[in-house]
DNA sequence: TTAAATGTAATAACACTTGTTACATTTAAA
DNA sequence: TTTAAATGTAACAAGTGTTATTACATTTAA
């Protein structure tokens, strides 16, 4: 993960939290990341697709929580978000003339999806709620 | 990570583990993974930074292991190439007037910390050694 | 009917990664 | 002593991915 995909999705999911049960629009958001509203309604976009936002178009339109901060783990959030292994790319090409080369990729494939796995499990014991209950 | 970092380092690694006291140039190495040996010069840069390789210039010059396989865990060789947290990036400018962007930083840094931590945890407890035995 | 919102396409600006060329320097061996 | 073959490294090019921006069709409450 080079980007701030997490670090922007749990920015809105927690003002959501915040504010249960109201209509919070994209330029409200934005403004609070200080990112471009455009890139708000994407992201809102794909915690529709996960059920976690209800957004509502039109006049006093908005976005709001769709369930419990309780029941949206960070796991869930990563999952979401995530583009890469946490180790990064495999070489596409190595050699299969050369005993590692022709090797490589499946014993990093092991390790590349058993990194994965401590991570989501790491976060699979924290949610939403809890990171929420940091906030005065 | 969203690079091939961790892969070629790792590749480069397993190879010079395989073939110990003998010095393979960097088109050889290059030809194994199938990259620029540019690239492969300039990450044995790296390892030789870190103790872990030994490189001779000249006519017959190459690179050799400079420590035991045994003695490289997985999550040095994470943290040699590692330039960002698991979780990715911040948000530079969180709005300050905002109760959710004054603090976020702070719990985000908290909980990209544990994150990096956890992964490091797990990948210490397996060594180059343990890898290379993997191969034939 | 209208004002204000979402959804989304197209494109631009920027940053990062990888590849490539070129060449000075080094060094073992002929 | 000369030479061939290697590293080290700078400069630049190409490719890819991320984020910002503009524009506008569509939707909807008031």
């Amino acid at each position: 993960m080079n980007n701030t995909r997490f670090a922007t999705v749990i920015h809105f999911l927690t003002i959501l939290a915040k504010s249960p049960d109201q209509w919070l629009n994209s330029d409200w958001i934005a403004n609070s990341i200080q990112i471009n509203p455009v890139i708000v309604r994407k992201e809102l976009g794909l915690l529709q697709e996960q059920g976690w936002v209800i957004s509502r178009k039109g006049k006093d339109g908005g976005s709001m929580l769709g369930v419990p901060s309780s029941k949206i783990s960070l796991a869930d959030i990563y999952k979401a978000v995530k583009n890469a292994n946490v180790l990064g790319k495999k070489n596409l090409n190595p050699n299969p003339k050369c005993s590692v080369g022709k090797q490589v990729n499946t014993a990093l494939d092991k390790l590349f999806t058993e990194t994965d796995e401590v991570v989501c499990a790491a976060l699979s014991h924290k949610t939403l709620k809890n990171f929420v209950e940091q906030f005065a």
